[in-house]
DNA sequence: AACTCTCTTGACACTTTATTGACATTATTT
DNA sequence: AAATAATGTCAATAAAGTGTCAAGAGAGTT
């Protein structure tokens, strides 16, 4: 199956040319050579794409906020390319939130087996389906018997890490962690998550079909 | 602390190449071409190993039933790997008891990734069979024969001290203590606890299998 | 700036668990 | 065997944890 990739990239001439290029490759490319169109393609009218290959130098916006925008509302991968060569450390100290990271000027075969590498990786991040659910991680959106369920991020965030670790018990403090939030938040705010989460998949706290409390614990995913 | 790798690899080659990559990256690796060697060494000998890399393609035994038989015994983190990139999916349907999965051929590097994020994600969990129970520290919960129990907090907490010091006696000064009860605690107190434990692992307080009185001294785990 | 949606938190009712004295029972000592 | 000490468990009460409302703070949009 083809994938697609939304190239973000200033230089027209060379965003025809990767185009181009990546096509014999089964991939199919959109191009943007301004970061707030492809934003909106991305994250408004959510287009699905596979993969990011986004350049760092471009008009309006900085690189870096473009990828850190697309990370906080959409697990996507996100290649880099830049001429700047002194980013590849910071890219891989997770300071930022791309995925590989290519030094500019690179070869068309380079961004090639990196596209095939990081979606490799990133290959098990797609949907998946567990109990009466199923789980779109990229887009973190999640459906029920085939109807779709508006969950805020962090309730998105709970559910999946409820989710991956069905059957055992998860603390509200494991889920605070997990979720980076503040350290000290309460208790109660994760049990209003819970509360707002069971409401909206329709799970009964007294007799949850799939969230149940532990006395003591914290809460479980019972698919 | 150096982390210890088990790698289940039957291409020898490989094998002394991965050991030699992993090891300045701080893991002790110990390769296995046999899967039943490598069964005995972490479930007959219980060589405490803190991950797993397991190669599908084996001989005598198939990959997906040594990754099963290990999770059935231990709990311990499985990374996969494997030539057939159609197993993505099925592992993260959670039809199997891998935590990651790596299509060969891999970087190297990738591996360590790998490695490090599913260690992280694991953190220190641990899950061990005595007696005719199974008990998940990190998760507060035990099963009897396969069969989940629940135990209140205190329950737990006292059963685990019992259990990690089988065959000894606790003094119920110890238990208070070990806790991190009030001092003060009445001593009957920690009797009802022990009678309830009893009661939900069906003890007989007269005929104890597993929870034996110490008059004038305490209590004993007798697995 | 006004508006909307999300997140956080205290409050209060409610549920579950922990603690303790009482009393019967069992073990030890004399 | 009687006296003494320790344990088992019931039942009442105290303490701790949970569910959710509602108010307010915070973020992001229009």
């Amino acid at each position: 199956m083809s994938k697609k990739v939304l190239l973000i990239e200033d230089d027209r001439a060379l965003q025809e040319l990767i185009i181009g290029y990546l096509e014999p490759f089964g991939f199919t490319t959109c191009g943007y050579s301004n970061p707030k169109e492809a934003l909106d393609a991305l994250l408004v009218r959510k287009e699905s794409f596979d993969i990011v290959v986004l350049d760092l130098m471009l008009p309006e916006m900085d690189g870096f906020d473009v990828a850190k925008t697309i990370k906080q509302q959409r697990d996507i991968p996100i290649i880099i390319s830049s001429a700047r060569t002194d980013i590849g450390n910071k890219i891989y100290g997770y300071d930022l939130g791309a995925d590989d990271y290519l030094d500019k000027p690179y070869e068309p075969r380079e961004l090639v087996l990196r596209l095939e590498a990081v979606l490799r990786r990133y290959g098990h991040k797609h949907a998946f389906i567990i109990s009466d659910f199923t789980i779109d991680e990229s887009n973190k959106s999640i459906e029920m018997d085939g109807y779709g369920i508006d969950l805020t991020r962090i309730e998105f965030d709970i559910f999946l890490l409820l989710v991956k670790n069905r059957g055992k018990n998860v603390s509200r403090d494991q889920i605070i962690h997990a979720l980076g939030l503040d350290e000290e938040t309460k208790h109660r705010t994760i049990d209003m998550h819970i509360s707002n989460l069971r409401q909206k998949i329709g799970d009964d706290a007294k007799e949850p079909l799939y969230i149940k409390s532990v006395w003591g614990i914290g809460y479980k995913f019972t698919g």
